[in-house]
DNA sequence: GCTACGACCTTTGTCTACCATAGCCCACAA
DNA sequence: TTGTGGGCTATGGTAGACAAAGGTCGTAGC
């Protein structure tokens, strides 16, 4: 038990966590744009905190691929488009097929009951509708993957986009089918790795991110333009006047 | 021409790019020791700054995973072993493999010629042992074939570690016999793209990031402990007095 | 009418000073 | 010896000031 703690990413106490996480979100909603100017005095004005938090939460986004910062120019919201996503879900592909690979190589029985252990509480999880512990759930899975790997540091490359992903997840939800389909594909990745069938977990793991994201891609074009409340049409800085 | 812009890397005119780059060449150089706290107050006293920018870059390096930040305790310096080393040309070589079996796939003939064009200045540039261009034309090499994947989200998670490779490149240098070596480890990738062997040419990638693993991991061997001017031995933190 | 220049304004980046709070250390007591 | 409590230090955050970079816009000159 205990095996995922990573508790870099438990959630925050500090300001500028909060301050990240809600633009974040933010970005996510179509609240800001893609391209729109996060002005650092606004964004004090609307998150009723100083500049400092409100600095090191955008250096923070960019660290996430969600912002870019330039020297004296501050920072804009990077355009999330399909190519984007696309390319995320490539790079988390490649690094899960060598999650899986490795893990037909070396993983212990122990560990195979655990990634077992892991996909019987995520499918409980469906059957309940309970979408904050599947979401945690299926994180597990893939974590305990890298894990076993033995390489720390590909797991959290591999985690740099994660907060992206739940943020777009919880916008844009699942098709009707996917979570069965999500199910049957990690039976898939957990048989081949307990054949020890190292190209098979591979492709497994490949195809589960490959699915994934094209999956995603539909659920997001379903909504063309979210334009919720007030989609603030033409403005192209967070200027509140 | 100009396919390498990669601007985020130029050299930085804002306080807090030197700041980090200052305390990323002092970890790698061993003044700062693994373990050992990073205290914002006395990094201000040492490098002339206020808090602000060293706040920012000690962020910055958390996100090149140089140094741990935790809430409420602060930052503390990675230790950089041989596993950790390890752990992240695993990661480049899976992904430079990525990266050149695509471009096997992909890459148009005027592309390949750039390829070749580049390695016959690396070629130049280590013949007269010109370093920093030697560093430089092997960055483009590599950013290349990145960009003709057309995955910049790849190219950008490779460029991870790119600062910390280099400074301990600079540290430690090449074995004897290492650049004709990586010649010929360029030249066969070239070869595996131009003749669209998908599947050479990621043998080639990987093999190239591994032997560059076993080379940097025997030259920090060589010197096991750097003591260059004054080792402070004992001290665990930053302290100055 | 169009271009180029310059003044103005906004924003960033940095500094200083200050404060609340969390974490650590150490003396002291049970 | 073990636990506890107080004091110290560092972190995290606020407020206000400033120089410098960048953008905008009006005007002068062609």
């Amino acid at each position: 038990m205990g095996s995922v703690l990573l508790d870099e990413f438990a959630h925050s106490d500090t300001s500028y966590r909060r301050v990240a996480d809600t633009i974040r979100d933010r970005i996510i909603a179509g609240t800001y744009t893609p391209g729109m100017r996060l002005k650092v005095p606004t964004l004090c004005i609307d998150l009723a905190v100083s500049s400092n938090p409100v600095r090191e939460a955008l250096q923070q986004l960019q660290g996430e691929g969600l912002v870019v910062i330039a020297p004296n120019k501050g920072a804009t919201v990077r355009p999330i488009d399909a190519r984007l996503i696309r390319e995320i879900y490539e790079v988390n592909g490649i690094l899960d097929a060598f999650f899986a690979g490795r893990a037909a190589q070396i993983a212990t029985d122990e560990q195979i009951m655990e990634l077992i252990a892991i996909h019987r509480k995520l499918e409980q999880a469906m059957l309940k509708g309970d979408v904050p512990k599947r979401a945690d759930n299926n994180h597990q899975f893939h974590s305990l993957l890298g894990e076993i790997s033995g390489n720390r540091e590909a797991l959290t490359v591999r985690l740099r986009h994660r907060n992206l992903m739940r943020a777009m997840r919880m916008k844009y939800g699942f098709s009707a089918d996917r979570e069965s389909i999500v199910l049957g594909e990690h039976e898939e990745i957990i048989s081949a790795i307990s054949a020890r069938d190292v190209a098979r977990a591979e492709y497994a793991a490949k195809m589960h991110c490959l699915r994934s994201c094209d999956d995603i891609i539909i659920q997001a074009s379903i909504e063309p333009r979210p334009s919720a409340t007030q989609q603030p049409a033409k403005r192209l800085t967070a200027t509140s006047n």
